[in-house]
DNA sequence: TCCTCCATGTAAAAGGTTACATGATTTG
DNA sequence: CAAATCATGTAACCTTTTACATGGAGGA
């Protein structure tokens, strides 16, 4: 069972950056390239309150302070920040392995975690990030590729062939990028 | 509301190539480049029932036939095939338009969409297809460059530019291949 | 015989989507 | 003052995930 929803890791990446409301967070995903997650408040209210109810997160009164006696008019910006468990639990979603299966089906969620990692880990975590994931990519192309072949021999322009195509040279295009972010990432005067 | 799930229409496209089991089905998600499907059971199953219950697909027995009065022994194989409503949605779902969403998020469900044009619709329609898909990548890049640039101006090497650099990358990506496609379906002698 | 694969399903739970609801505040 | 936007939420529904269950067939 997992740990968390990606939709819950892009919560925390956010709120850690600085503290936010729930109408904050969809405005982001609403209007930002986060746009892979809802924006709709039966989405992110909800996770809000799972990732709460976890003790990753917690509320904060509207002037940003946590101090109780002090039950704000309902209805008024609600904040929320990470707790200790929180940072935790981002870190270690940051600093997870890449796997196959991140590149093969996951690729815009594992991009974000790529994102969020500023600040929040050592530049050596970032860089092995790009290791592992150009070595998964590069796994994964070279077990299509000789589907690729054995489809393009038998039709060689066929739609089938060329979406798989397609795919392809998508991976390609990202092992390229992961190649020369790593050597910006690796300079010593990054 | 949607028509169909992405998974409802994976399935009449394979079904529509041949009349196939929902094991069948199963194993070509677990082991070609559908990956992006699950092979489990409890999405499968229930997923072909609501297509017979739309009346997009029916059971054909296992000897090819679909007759009455054969109730062949439950628990062996069990063929589906497309009906004429299932062909009409399939060839829908085909011919649509692509729109800014589908290549925003849904760029592998869209690439399906290609996949199976072959033998279903007519070339001008796999044309079309790749000059919408073209259109709207590029309006899509072209909204996406001024914010990288903005960020890339504050921070040029931070892993949040480096990722959104990444996203634009692969869209560029597919523009490249959409082009060199759209020449080779365009040719005469295709 | 035992184990694996074939083949089909169900049940429970989690998550997300859509639509609805409410009231305050800001803007024209 | 009216309309849009701010801000938070709930309810119903749908789909998917995970796990469990069943039984036949074929090979070691």
């Amino acid at each position: 069972m997992k740990d968390a929803s990606a939709l819950e890791f892009a919560l925390l990446g956010l709120l850690k950056q600085r503290p936010q409301s729930g109408y904050d967070l969809r405005k982001t995903f609403g209007t930002t390239a986060m746009r892979q997650y809802s924006d709709s408040p039966g989405s992110i209210y909800p996770a809000l309150r799972r990732l709460e109810a976890k003790g990753r997160i917690e509320r904060v009164g509207p002037d940003g302070e946590a101090g109780a006696g002090q039950e704000a008019d309902p209805r008024r910006k609600q904040l929320f920040r990470l707790t200790a468990a929180g940072e935790a639990a981002l870190l270690a979603w940051l600093s997870s392995q890449v796997t196959r299966e991140d590149v093969a089906l996951r690729l815009a969620e594992t991009m974000l975690r790529f994102a969020f990692m500023d600040g929040n880990v050592p530049r050596a975590t970032a860089i092995r990030f790009l290791d592992e994931y150009a070595r998964e990519l590069s796994g994964y192309v070279e077990t299509l590729r000789p589907q690729w072949e054995a489809m393009h021999r038998s039709s060689p322009i066929h739609t089938g062939v060329l979406a798989f195509r397609s795919g392809i040279e998508g991976m390609e295009a990202q092992l390229d990028w992961a190649r020369r972010a790593r050597a910006l990432l690796a300079e010593p005067r990054g």
